[in-house]
DNA sequence: GGACACAAAATTGTATACAATCATCTGACT
DNA sequence: AGTCAGATGATTGTATACAATTTTGTGTCC
């Protein structure tokens, strides 16, 4: 990242960099499924023009992050609870073999680096911002991804915990509070140890306890996608 | 798809259809990797203006068929060896389990149209085009991530299958000819008789074959970015 | 003859202008 | 009062115009 974290990259921000702050703002849940993008509304935000925009926007829809209709403009994706599940049966396939593959791979700097995600985590928690914390809680299987050295899977990998922020912010039970933890850290201990059966194992459990941790009852979907057809 | 197979959209051509005419033919090898793609060229090619041609490059580019690089335009992408070697790994993981839940969900027209897409193959490589043929065997592989009910995987087996088709137009080794032939009717049957464990046992053993008829060895890579770099 | 510098051409990046479509509001009619 | 028709406004889709950058061509100097 080239300018510090979340402030308006003032004049001449380029495509990427405005798709970015728009997704980490998503991350962040600062702003939630089902908001509308206007053109001309991010356009003066950020000093430039529409075209621009057009092209962050369509980034971000390419990875189901906003949803663009067309003569009907971009809003903030709302992923249904079919979604939901495929999103994260598509993470139990794809994560716990990618840390498999990390415990392999991962360096000393590597579990240093991810360590470092966790105490960042904590602290945002602490902080009372747990916006944050649901953003670098992602990013934490996002590095993960990297260490295992495989680019494309990583980039997949990418998208899903996007679309699991989405999904988080529509679905998540207030119930299951405590959900990770210590989750998290138990994994890069068995990264650290190189313990690959076990890097693979934790991770599988952990996707099934998030993936658990929502409530995706069909009934819930209908309400939801009922008040954004309502409120829009 | 509303008109017929390849000719050019003719007026009024629309971002995505102009982006699938462009990925029908990297899929068929009509152009082949390190072509350049000039946005003035395509836009009187499909008779639109710059602004649609470069909507369609950004949606080629998202998915790694085209390469943009900044002030220098777009050409179709050249996937390096390690690349290359992702993309076969990213297949033998979601592949496999997705034939799995295509043989436990493919009902009987399924079936009809993974054997028309077979017999269609066979029909375009009598024809003596083997482009198309290339073509309709990926097909046939998102086709049966389209039976699976995944969307979210299929999509992501859309885009690797695409890759393939660059990787394949650059590291094909031409002594491996009759690749698979009865791979493909052997699935089919797999699916047809709901044989989950043997579906994923053959799409594994498919996918294998196919990587194993790369030439991936260094030297290629480098000669052929080479030549890449002297073309153009 | 070759190398460098500068200029011209071509190509891409961005902004703006115009066209098309959708949303909202007004008003007449039943 | 309610409903439908038409008009107005806002928003998106597309084309064009201009700016920035790269590439190519030419001429001069060594």
């Amino acid at each position: 990242m080239t300018h510090t974290a979340d402030s308006p990259p003032p004049p001449h921000a380029t495509s990427d960099s405005i798709a970015q702050a728009l997704s980490l703002a998503i991350h962040e849940h600062r702003i939630t499924p089902g908001t509308k993008l206007g053109e001309d509304e991010l356009a003066e935000i950020y000093g430039v023009s529409r075209t621009v925009v057009r092209a962050s926007l369509q980034t971000l829809a390419h990875i189901k992050l906003v949803n663009i209709k067309r003569h009907k403009g971009a809003s903030v994706a709302s992923p249904t609870t079919t979604e939901a599940h495929e999103v994260f049966e598509a993470r139990e396939l794809l994560e716990p073999r990618t840390a498999r593959s990390a415990a392999r791979l991962a360096t000393a700097s590597d579990i240093a680096k991810l360590e470092r995600h966790i105490s960042d985590e904590h602290a945002a928690l602490d902080a009372a911002d747990p916006g944050r914390a649901l953003y670098l809680s992602g990013l934490f299987h996002t590095e993960i991804a990297r260490i295992a050295q495989q680019a494309t899977i990583a980039s997949f990998i990418e998208t899903l915990v996007a679309r699991s922020s989405l999904i988080i912010a529509l679905y998540w039970r207030r119930e299951s509070a405590l959900c990770e933890k210590h989750a998290h850290h138990a994994l890069v201990q068995a990264l650290a140890d190189q313990n690959e059966q076990q890097a693979e194992e934790l991770m599988r459990s952990h996707l099934v306890d998030l993936h658990s941790a929502l409530d995706l009852r069909e009934r819930n979907a209908r309400s939801l996608s009922l008040r954004d057809a309502l409120s829009q």
